[in-house]
DNA sequence: CTATAATCCGTAACTGATTACGTAACCGAG
DNA sequence: CTCGGTTACGTAATCAGTTACGGATTATAG
């Protein structure tokens, strides 16, 4: 078994620690059957929580052990047939279910705060005797995770796998069909194709990139998935447009990407200002051209019928 | 829950571990699901130990990642339906059941092992930003409990609890009943009482006392438990008899204590060896004896007809 | 060579937790 | 004062493992 761990690495910690715990747990019942306390391992929390005398609800404890409070109830169950506690309504609140020890459960105390002296004063050897002390390391990953937890910083590393898949290349004949398909695509999922689009997909070249625009095309794993154009209007002025992204690759910044790309290109032919047009019904690329530094500007009605939206960048 | 813990100490780190280890793996589940490679968390151990391409018996693995044979013969079911494993009987032996990665299987090992780069890192880093290593952490307390499990540990807590549990009073008037009765009880039941146990039962006092002997009686939490007496033959002469423990207190070293203190109480009184009889069914009180220092010695024969073996210490 | 023991595996039942769901009680706003 | 939303709780189903048991096959001892 440690043979396995040295192989598949630190991913089975978790795994690893459940095995310990369950050893862990496993020995330690068979050493409280020394103590005469009759008490089920598994009621400890509720019962340390009781222990002071006072009475609290299913789900006071609940929060306090880290247990659903499904799981307390079956064991308040349990505990009350032991004549442990005994439970019931309290005036106050016809909701709460409240749970006290009884003289039988009292009486238990004293002798389970001796085993639980013993057992605590062996596994204070256990850590003192390690170099890494178990309970502090265990302390700092929770307090770690608590900042951030495990599954965004697995995220984090996933998202920088993913973007090294993405290039952005030069519009290039090869390209057309698929510069045409995906705009094609998502205009008529949501709007109309009106003429104007029509002529731009059909002829990229013509319409956008002979009159001094650009076309990026965004490759995820080799595979064209995104388009985004700068069209030219004069010297100063461009606008962003056709920015697609296919269904599938969606959910991996390449809009982001392919859009910080437009800017810097719009730098590079000595443009002042990028604007677009676009519809508040897409939020997600609404959010996505103010994380880009786009700003709303009112101006002239566009030429696109499903446009009622425009945004702006200084450069 | 952290507030539990500061309460009940580390007796909770059973619990604590198997919490964090539900934690990791519920988030690592969910990360998983970002990776494309459709296998199941749980079938991590069971897809590691085939990734090389060998085929193992479901019991090779199950020893190899520390789980029952019956955990992993329901994976490799699982496993099997999703078309990712093959098992099946091979020719050398009719019990096996070997496994084998399909071809789809393999497929996936690539992909895996990226995903298992990108989590292994993610821990890595939770390591190096602790002062405490939990993964070397863990490893100790393997270690140590390798070499002396956590039962025996807090065993012998309460081996020493009980122990002082146990006091050693000079015999008195008031524990002649109880002599009487601890005696008779075990010798009635494993034999049959004679004439000359019935006089020193019923006479403690004349017939051992007064000549020059000594009865020592063990009391538990103040209850007497255990009687033991020497008995003089001659000034450098005694004998070791009545030794007896109440059947509840059994297994508490009461025999040993009562033992090391009549070979004491002997030394004081000038005795150059106590020899004791008995009979070769006891086996626990022999190992007693040889725990005491006494050695088998061959001698005259006994007035107790139950008796078949000599033993004798030198002082 | 045969009887007995050991090994390998699968099924079934159990365990200690969870999530899902339904019900009853409470709360706050109209 | 009633009506939707929230809270407290219990029951049922589920989950990932376990132990228990039994059947088939192999190994071993007499």
């Amino acid at each position: 078994m440690l043979e396995l761990y040295r192989q598949t690495g630190k991913m089975a910690l978790g795994s690893r620690l459940r095995q310990l715990s369950e050893t862990l747990g496993e020995q330690a019942a068979r050493a409280y059957r020394l103590y005469d306390v009759a008490i089920d391992p598994k009621w400890f929390p509720v019962f340390y929580m009781l222990k002071s005398g006072a009475c609290l609800s299913i789900s006071a404890i609940a929060g306090a052990i880290g247990h659903s409070h499904a799981s307390v109830s079956k064991i308040v169950k349990e505990m009350a047939a032991a004549d442990i506690i005994i439970s019931g309504k309290v005036p106050g609140d016809g909701r709460i279910n409240q749970v006290c020890l009884t003289e039988k459960g009292k009486q238990l105390v004293s002798k389970f705060l001796l085993q639980a002296e013993d057992v605590e004063a062996v596994v204070e050897e256990l850590m003192l005797a390690s170099q890494n002390n178990l309970w502090e390391a265990v302390s700092e990953i929770e307090y770690l995770l608590s900042e951030q937890d495990l599954y965004s910083r697995i995220k984090e590393k996933y998202l920088i796998r993913e973007q090294n898949k993405i290039q952005l290349v030069n519009f290039d004949a090869k390209y057309a069909q698929v510069f045409h398909d995906l705009n094609f695509e998502w205009i008529d999922k949501y709007f109309t194709l009106e003429e104007s689009d029509r002529v731009m997909l059909d002829a990229p070249q013509k319409t956008i990139l002979d009159r001094g625009g650009y076309i990026v095309i965004a490759l995820y794993q080799d595979e064209p998935v995104g388009t985004c154009a700068l069209i030219k209007h004069d010297d100063e002025r461009f606008e962003l447009a056709k920015m697609a992204v296919s269904d599938d690759a969606k959910g991996k910044s390449i809009g982001f990407l392919m859009g910080r790309d437009i800017i810097q290109k719009a730098r590079e032919l000595g443009a002042e200002r990028i604007f677009l047009e676009s519809n508040t019904r897409l939020v997600p690329a609404l959010n996505l051209y103010k994380k880009l530094g786009f700003a709303r500007v009112v101006s002239e009605p566009s030429p696109y019928s499903r446009c009622n939206i425009q945004m702006e960048i200084e450069l």
